[in-house]
DNA sequence: ACACAAGTGCCAGTCGCTTGCAATTGGCGT
DNA sequence: ACGCCAATTGCAAGCGACTGGCACTTGTGT
């Protein structure tokens, strides 16, 4: 597959609000779509497909393909922070974009609006509308940068 | 495997000088790599293993043992486009950065030096040093965005 | 409470690599 | 020119992250 292309998103600051819309786009509240929704919605972060799977003792495929469908309906979507699976995300529920650092493998959270100017900057030099929300931003992050100081 | 840290990067303007620095390293010009070397210098944009496998009628393994061991050197570096497997570039040969389009599956290069202005704000902001060449930046191309007025 | 499409479990398959290992070979030292 | 030996290769198997087929089950509008 490739990088889902824009959907709408809706905001969704409630489990409920989030069966509501999937009820309203035509999908069933399966057993295990509602247990993938409370496990993202109690998650602090990210998580990947595996993860869910484990976590809530269910066959990897229906998580996949629950997951699919809730991202091509606007309800979930993923990111990826370096190489590794896909870690999704309820929609509208404490929004982020990620900073990646390659060096110590972890990401920091930054509130979208503070990237807004990038956007900006981006979309008048080049007519793209760059969104950071499927591959992380990847960079040196100021610690690793101390530590090695060996880089370029 | 993660997102290779920063590493040297020596700039190839031909094949010759490219195998120098291999030599330097310590690593040796076997067929394959040669072949591997003349097909990243004489491609027009940044090439797949496979694809690479298929063109020079490679074993697969052996290719991507060679990109692996040209990139740990610095020789190579390998960009993602959306999802799809890692796209090889000699480095130093003509570098670029990409925008990559999920709508038409198209990537524009962009030279470096325009995007200095972006890794500048995100450094003052966030610390961190960000680079581009890794995962490609992603948006909407202004003719998917006339196309599908629809989204968000 | 039924019908029937949406969703599930299971199993096999795919894609993009990675690893182990025995056979080969490039590039020195002589 | 020859030999040595680690670097490299080919082959086969394995792995992580999914994807697809198919018969079975279940949520839901009527």
């Amino acid at each position: 597959m490739t990088i889902a292309p824009e959907v709408p998103r809706l905001p969704f600051s409630s489990i409920d609000d989030a069966i509501e819309a999937l009820r309203a786009r035509g999908l069933r509240l399966s057993m295990t779509r509602e247990l993938v929704l409370e496990a993202l919605f109690a998650a602090p972060g990210p998580v990947s497909a595996e993860e869910l799977a484990v976590r809530l003792a269910l066959v990897p495929t229906s998580v996949y393909r629950n997951l699919e469908a809730l991202e091509r309906h606007g309800l979930l979507r993923h990111v990826h922070l370096g190489h590794g699976p896909g870690l999704y995300t309820l929609v509208g529920h404490g929004e982020h974009e990620y900073i990646y650092c390659p060096g110590c493998r972890t990401a920091r959270t930054v509130r979208p609006e503070l990237l807004d100017p990038v956007r900006r900057h981006i979309k008048r030099r080049f007519g793209y509308e760059v969104r950071f929300t499927h591959f992380a931003l990847v960079g040196q992050c100021p610690r690793c940068a101390a530590d090695a100081p060996a880089c370029e």
